[in-house]
DNA sequence: GTTAACCGTGCAAGAACGTGCAACTTCGTG
DNA sequence: CACGAAGTTGCACGTTCTTGCACGGTTAAC
């Protein structure tokens, strides 16, 4: 392997997985430590990554460049992100619903796991097609200006169509007694509709998104598999939340 | 082996594995490693690669110019779009096709218009959608990783139920004998698939594509309304074409 | 506070590199 | 065909880069 490769290697790693460590890189690539280490301290001081005892991690978002932190979901988002994609079982097809945190799902998709997603948003398929080896069917429809998710009556026709193992869902809010909403009518109706098609629903639940309500309802909470938390959220309500779903953090 | 022929072979080693390893492919080769040396430091100063210590890699997708050139179209592609935008009629629905052409159209889309958009390509639908007030109606199925294209069974049985006003077609070849041919089966097929549905099928055709043939053939010129082309362009094919189609320019 | 893992630095061996040069081939010209 | 110019190729040489190891300091964990 090239030296130069194997930087990309860690990069891809890091992007994977969120973090590099130094001991097992260098067992899997069959070289010493050192020059990992090397690599991962050209890589820090590039501003690739940031270096700490025993591997790397990525950027925290709060010191990356203003051009990038636009694109890129919050830490929170990240985290639950990480934390759905291990959800995620080889050769199953699953449905990704449009959101920041979905967007950063795609980006965490495990390369040759035989995976299908599915999804009604055009900039998730894009990114799906972008970032991993997963096939990507995309949900017909027209396009709702509020969320650019494909959504009305040829959607629900496509969606009765479809079948899935998990769906991953993007609701705005997350409350104990209102259950999940959105703020768009056609967005609940839709998403309903996809759950009704597959096997096992998991809520993204961000930090922002816990406690807080929309207009529109789109299930109960006792109607979903689970609710992908951030692991390091402190917010009391998730223990309350925990009474009607299963929380995942 | 001729010196341009072991740089092919580079080219070839490159594509096919993603790496270069000067060492290997000099002792493949039977020359010396100088030889190649050279030709790599050649084909990096060329931008076809870019050297690293033991080989080369492929150009990392960000220094790629490629990115650009997919953003911005030509200028013969604007005029084309230019030309073909005019063709619209408000209130109408119109199919638009994936392509760089069809992008700089989406851009020049008359506001007001209470105009439809259809397209099998989520990057023109997210286009439209930025760019217009139009409704975006986006066709759903499995996405080719060649074109990015909605195709196969679920976009053929969407593509059964649409009806439009007008399909903007791109293809790469136009050709006065072979006709209109694109790079791919499946988009073959879907795009004839959308033709069959539309009442007036036009085709965009910039500089490069006029005179040019790929492998799948998509229609007969005759089967087309129109040949959008540069009302610039010298070619002397199009006055051949003209025999064949009506040439809007 | 002890211990083990991890880190940075210095160092030496080896690999890869660039350059200059000579032998050879190719090509154009007389 | 003879000749020279231009280009290509392989080799020699000194330089630069990479890598793994040794050693002593630092960090985290118990």
């Amino acid at each position: 392997m090239l030296g130069a490769q194997r930087k990309d290697h860690l990069r891809e790693i890091l992007r994977r997985d969120g973090r590099v460590v130094a001991k097992d890189v260098a067992a899997d690539l069959g070289v010493s430590e050192d020059s990992i280490r090397r690599d991962l301290r050209e890589l820090a001081d590039a501003g690739e990554m940031v270096r700490v005892y025993g591997g790397a991690l990525p950027i925290p978002p709060a010191d990356r460049p203003i051009d990038q932190r636009a694109l890129l979901a919050t830490e929170s988002k990240e985290r639950v992100a990480r934390r759905a994609v291990e959800l995620i079982t080889p050769a199953s097809t699953i449905v990704l619903d449009a959101g920041t945190t979905t967007l950063a799902m795609t980006r965490m998709l495990p390369p040759g796991a035989d995976l299908t997603v599915i999804t009604p948003s055009p900039a998730i398929a894009l990114a799906v097609a972008e970032h991993s080896d997963a096939r990507v069917v995309i949900i017909g429809g027209e396009l709702a200006r509020f969320s650019m998710v494909a959504s009305g009556p040829l959607a629900m026709e496509a969606v009765q169509h479809l079948h899935a193992d998990a769906f991953f869902l993007g609701a705005t809010g997350i409350d104990p007694v209102r259950g999940l909403t959105t703020g768009n009518l056609d967005d609940a109706v839709t998403k309903r509709a996809i759950a009704a098609r597959c096997a096992h629903t998991y809520v993204l639940g961000s930090e922002e998104k816990i406690g807080a309500t929309s207009r529109y309802p789109v299930l109960e909470l006792e109607a979903v598999a689970g609710l992908v938390v951030d692991p390091v959220d402190p917010n009391p309500v998730i223990s309350e939340l925990a009474e009607r779903v299963a929380v995942l953090r």
